[in-house]
DNA sequence: TTCATGCTTTGACCGTAGCCGAAGCACGCG
DNA sequence: CGCGTGCTTCGGCTACGGTCAAAGCATGAA
């Protein structure tokens, strides 16, 4: 027993309704002030500041103080990566009988997952790069090739800083409505950065949903040659 | 709020130290009767009754019975995932104090992982397998490939009736000690029941740990071409 | 300085959930 | 049949943790 880490420690933390909530939220990839927190996981300011202290004591989240507010941000794409895969399962296991809404419908086709692209869109897009040889699968996640690199370059996206940083550039990250992988890392990041610059796509403002404008969501599927 | 599905509902459930414990044992892959869990767990007999019922209505475990005895599993490789990823969490984000003791260290050169092989050995058995060519990746998890198919069934791996079966042949598995991917599906379950029946390596009675014999480690490295 | 806003701390309340002992089933065996 | 074992249900205890109102700190603005 106790064979393998405290898994017990940080479950727990997020498997209180108002923390799970304001987790969620934070998936947006936002950085979100206390009293938004509050609201979004509906309880008062006391206890969501209650929450927010355990959650960063737990490592999950991390706070920036600016002016007179403070923002709070999920601390990386592992513990994004968790609430993807607990979605997942929540989503197959959890009851079925709540059939996905409308809301729901926008959200498994495109939204943000922390900081990159994730639903049908995203996973469309990673099996495109991988079929078309701009990415190559080692067993420590993706890597660019030298198509790849000028496929992304020719897309306006600067690969250099983000070589040079020592984030990495390629991962692969689960969708938990897909159930397939989709492109994360600092290029998952440029990419949805791009898209959003290109005028392809917005935000739902409030939302994780990713809305495509009909002439967007022609070119996305033009630039990675899908049918 | 209350977009994306019930994630806290889970979450709680893994959340209690006794249930974690469960489940963490459960990781075996081996079935275990509810008296063991109780005994893993740390609780008496009626504690574990009630926590083995909200496991299974939670849909995270399954049982079966057999002659008095009742024997519980986990339901499924989702479930696995989950409870790696979150491994992988808490032993990064957790406290750091506890430096790996003697057995931490076996655990992270070779473990099981629900059904298949996980830990450094893994790790390097699925780069070593996608950098040969035998397997290759889409967006929705890890090939065969022929030349991979000639490779396995020379190893005595029949996959005609992997291949027949609905449970996917090959799935990636992500490791919570190396935070890189390993083979898992029924592929991985396969290969994993082959080194044992090899007499490469043995599991460790009452724990997740893989032993290999010297003579097995090297003719592992040797059968994956491994320097 | 003085006020207002944003957030945290304190204190008290309450509900829920974990826990066990004892009793109750259910199954298999002799 | 009746005994023993494995597991579950029941009752009641305890305590941990979530919750908010009110007061306490900060920080920035006037």
């Amino acid at each position: 027993m106790k064979a393998g880490p405290d898994i017990a420690r940080i479950a727990a933390l997020i498997g209180d309704p108002a923390r799970a909530n304001m987790l969620t939220a934070l998936m947006s990839g936002k950085a979100l002030t206390a009293s938004e927190l509050a609201a979004e996981a509906g309880v008062s300011p006391p206890t969501a500041s209650g929450h927010l202290a355990k959650l960063e004591a737990g490592g999950l989240i991390g706070q920036r103080r600016q002016g007179r507010h403070r923002y709070f941000s999920l601390t990386g794409t592992e513990v994004a990566a968790v609430l993807e895969s607990l979605m997942g399962l929540a989503s197959g296991a959890g009851h079925l009988r709540t059939r996905p809404g409308p809301r729901d419908e926008a959200l498994r086709r495109a939204r943000v997952c922390y900081n990159h692209l994730a639903g049908e869109m995203a996973t469309a897009m990673y099996g495109a790069l991988l079929r078309t040889g701009r990415l190559a699968t080692t067993g420590d996640g993706p890597r660019l090739t030298e198509s790849g690199a000028a496929f992304f370059s020719g897309f306006g996206i600067a690969l250099e800083p983000l070589i040079r940083a020592r984030a990495p550039l390629c991962r692969e990250c689960l969708d938990w409505s897909e159930r397939r992988s989709h492109l994360a890392g600092s290029l998952g990041r440029a990419v949805l950065a791009r898209i959003e610059a290109e005028g392809w796509a917005s935000r739902e403002p409030g939302s994780r949903a990713v809305r495509f404008t009909p002439r967007g969501e022609a070119a996305f599927g033009a630039w990675l040659g899908l049918g």
